[in-house]
RNA sequence: GCCCCCAUCGUCUAGUGGCCCAGGACUAUCGGUUCUCAGCCGAUCAACAGGGGUUCGACUCCCCUUGGGGGUACCA
């Protein structure tokens, strides 16, 4: 049997969509699986949108994944122009491909006169006569150039859908595949460089399943062999059932805008006078669900309607990343989004699920991202995954958030942190949870809700407590979780409270707040003078 | 409009004609553990879209309806 050879041929457009992860997965998984090779190619063919900050970042996610590939030298497809040129010229020459002068302007036209008359529109050949060619020339046009497809019913088998696939002759049209700009299109690149990489296997999301037909038949018109092909389901939005996008972050935010606009009786120029972004831009962004903000202004509105990070669907690779998931549980999860092993197995291994995937288990519903159990993966994967696997974690994490109070924390420190906050979801909780150690004595902001309950409530109950327990800790020579324990053990059988009593108010000193680590470990992890300080600090600003 | 694909608990799925009055996971609900938030432990709720066939027997095979998704570019 032949070595597999599969595939990941995205175009950079920025950083790498879950959905195109989880096709480079599968694609990585086939090859692994089979001891294949999985190789990378750049589709840059779209000159306005592709850029080599785009491809730097597609390669930092695919790297973060640990999706490697097995080609030395990556393909970009701009630089294979004279390849894709000699074989059009060729088919241009065996008439298997023309020369088409029709603008877009000409073609909308067509179609539109399609649509109204409830016909599917299909490209017909004109017979351009040489006076007419001549006239297009002297307009200065570019010819694009069209393969011509040879009308019959073409069939391929999808092994993902296990069943063949076919259309009618009826569908059949000449499609472009050189641009006017001179680059491949889509289709003719695929299937050059497919054959040329000698790919025995395509897995591919389903939206492709029909470009499929014209993949072979310009296999067929090429003397290429034509691959295996499998395209896998659709990513859902679990909101709105639709395609997984990067709108959807901007529809959560606009959503959120239109509540607070309605709830504080403030308009789009209240909200451009408090970011700075034009109440012309704001107003066609809110009345639009298609328009999207750069990511320079969505922080700034974020900002002012209180919307965190943490609140916005992740879409992007890196967006998970940022909000302090792993590798291992994301590519587990999306494994998981279209595939599955069999039997009640969920969780895995990247090995486990390198020997497990075959093609034949793919599955052929449309899944819906469900980030709930995504979440629930993660807070599992934590819980087992060792000491040292879990401090790479979060120093990478802290790489891409540099703004972290954590970044002050040696390696001790986090190791410390990730321990004594076990059952933590994702990293990013671990700085919302654990940075007000990190925050100066004298910063600490006291919620002014937790203060009025814990320790101003019955005749400042709290805050007498909390003096008692100062002098209490003043004794404690030995300032470790242990002896704090015990310590406090004491202090709250011999004052006659329950210990809850004690350890609320102690937490709101010093951490601001009535959510913390387990008491005895942040005031170790404190230490003695800073306990102190704060509590000091604590019942001055309070009282 | 036309073409294609899909259809089991709210969600992801197991199930390849009898093993299924349908199993697991997430969520939800209830209880337990506990110094907070989590976590953890135990239990409970919850599905074969509808209608026709085929068969001794259909979640499983076929057809129709309905619902969902996708495609219909000189974007990939």
């Amino acid at each position: 049997m032949p070595t597999v050879v599969t595939r990941f041929a995205p175009s950079p457009t920025g950083y790498l969509h879950v959905g195109g992860a989880r096709t480079a997965l599968f694609n990585w998984l086939l090859a692994k699986h089979t001891g294949g090779k999985f190789l990378l190619r750049i589709e840059d063919t779209d000159l306005a949108r592709s850029t080599e900050d785009a491809v730097r970042q597609l390669l930092e996610d695919l790297k973060w994944l640990g999706l490697n590939w097995d080609n030395a030298e990556l393909v970009y497809q701009s630089k294979r122009l004279d390849v894709y040129n000699r074989i059009i010229d060729k088919m241009l020459g065996e008439g298997k491909a023309y020369e088409a002068w029709e603008t877009n302007a000409e073609l909308d036209v067509l179609k539109e006169a399609a649509t109204r008359a409830k016909r599917a529109y299909r490209y017909v050949k004109p017979n351009y006569t040489p006076e007419q060619i001549e006239k297009y020339k002297d307009e200065g046009r570019t010819p694009v150039i069209r393969f011509a497809m040879p009308v019959k019913e073409y069939k391929f088998r999808d092994v993902a859908l296990d069943k063949d696939v076919t259309i009618s002759p009826y569908e059949v049209q000449d499609f472009v595949i050189r641009k006017t700009d001179g680059m491949p299109t889509y289709h003719f690149g695929v299937v050059v460089d497919d054959a040329e990489m000698g790919v025995t296997h395509v897995l591919r999301g389903f939206e492709h399943l029909l470009n499929t037909m014209n993949h072979i038949a310009l296999q067929e018109a090429l003397g290429y062999e034509r691959p295996i092909y499998a395209h896998v389901s659709t990513m859902l939005n679990p909101e709105n059932g639709e395609k997984l996008s990067k709108r959807d972050r901007d529809r959560r935010i606009r959503k959120r805008v239109q509540d607070w606009m309605r709830n504080n009786k403030k308009t789009a120029q209240d909200l451009s006078a408090a970011t700075g972004v034009t109440a012309d831009r704001l107003a066609s962004w809110i009345a639009t669900d298609t328009m999207q903000l750069d990511l320079t202004e969505q922080p700034k509105i974020m900002a002012v309607v209180g919307l965190k990070e943490t609140d916005l669907p992740e879409i992007m690779i890196h967006d998970f990343r940022k909000n302090g998931y792993t590798p291992e549980v994301l590519l587990n999860f999306l494994a998981l989004q279209g595939w599955s092993p069999g039997g009640d197995l969920e969780q895995m291994t990247i090995n486990e699920m390198i020997e497990k995937f075959s093609i034949d288990r793919l599955v052929s519903n449309n899944p819906k991202f469900n980030r709930e159990k995504l979440k629930s993966f993660s807070t599992d994967w934590f819980g087992k995954a060792p000491m040292d696997r879990q401090l790479a974690a979060i120093k990478d994490w802290l790489s891409v958030n540099p703004n972290s109070m954590l970044n002050k924390a040696s390696d001790a420190e986090l190791t410390h942190i990730l321990k004594m906050n076990a059952g933590f979801h994702v990293l990013s909780e671990l700085d919302e949870k654990n940075r007000f150690f990190f925050v100066a004595d004298e910063a600490i902001e006291y919620d002014a809700k937790t203060v009025d309950k814990v320790l101003k409530k019955d005749d400042g109950q709290g805050l007498k407590v909390l003096g008692e327990v100062r002098a209490h800790l003043t004794e404690v020579a030995d300032w470790t979780a242990g002896k704090l324990e015990a310590s406090l053990e004491d202090f709250v059988r011999s004052s006659g409270l329950v210990l809850g009593k004690v350890a609320q108010p102690l937490r709101v000193a010093v951490s601001g707040s009535s959510v913390s680590p387990p008491i005895f470990e942040t005031l170790a992890f404190l230490g003695k003078d800073r306990t102190l300080k704060r509590i000091d600090r604590c019942l001055k600003v309070t009282a």
